[in-house]
DNA sequence: GCTGAAAACATCGCACG
DNA sequence: CGTGCGATGTTTTCAGC
């Protein structure tokens, strides 16, 4: 992870389909050292996958909440993670510090599907014991793309 | 935006480095018609990029918070939102309703970069009354797949 | 580990069904 | 509106440094 394929990784986060002949400018490399680079952060894992990044409005959901929500402690958590991870209009769910035990982030289409999400999906959740919704009103800033710290050589 | 078109999007998401003729079966169209799709997909905005999706440990910032934050009413928290979204660290920044503004989403390299955060870039903002910090222990999810509903047709 | 060129591949544009 | 073919440009591979 030198300074190279910082540069690479962030400008792969912000255009992943520019092709290698401009990646590698921006790399100061020839085209195939720059494709090696590539292969080897995804061999690596660093390079997860390659996505189409859609606009929320268009694709149907609008609405952002987050949903913070407390759990009755000594419970198995484990039906209630799996039930998250299974509804695709939850994006996140984070195990949280503080007084509510989960975050969640998740995208709706309007009102009356966030009405039927808290009451049929988390609500009916074994152990649920409280929740609070945060109802987004504006979005002033929501990027995927993460800063690529000058951390660990390998 | 009809049946094919959502499943070439939902496709597009999960992994966009298929190539057409991949994508041309899932659709059950030719490869020309599918790609014609695809660019209209590009130019309606609904796609609005391609990108390189990657491991947040990987890329050194293990470390998530989300940070509810009380701005002063009355002020003019164009100054707070324009801080925000300079900073690369920030990923989210919603307003929110309830008794907080803001709903920050941060991702750090580890704990003295938080809070170097919360003092030099936080608390500094004018206008910034209350502060709370969830740190997230556990990931059960985080994804940027969004659910395209079966909505509206063009 | 990087370079450069040749082979393999996918994408794009156009005429046709 | 979808199909198929040819032209173009990009990625991949490989010998050499």
């Amino acid at each position: 992870m030198d300074e190279i394929d910082r540069n690479i990784t962030v400008a792969l986060q912000l255009d992943g389909s520019a092709g290698l002949a401009e990646l590698a400018k921006v790399a100061g490399l020839s085209v195939s050292a720059t494709a090696e680079r590539v292969k080897r952060l995804e061999e690596r894992g660093v390079i997860r996958a390659w996505r189409a990044d859609l606009d929320p409005v268009a694709a149907g959901c609008p609405l952002l909440v987050h949903i913070l929500v407390t759990v009755a402690p000594g419970r198995d958590e484990t039906a209630f993670r799996m039930a998250m991870r299974r509804q695709e209009t939850v994006l996140e769910c984070h195990a949280i510090t503080g007084d509510w035990t989960y975050l969640l982030k998740v995208r709706l289409a309007d009102l009356p599907a966030l009405d039927a999400f808290l009451n049929d999906e988390l609500r009916a959740q074994s152990g649920v014991q409280r929740v609070e919704t945060l109802l987004a009103i504006a979005t002033v800033k929501e990027t995927s793309i993460l800063p690529v710290a000058p951390a660990t050589e390998e």
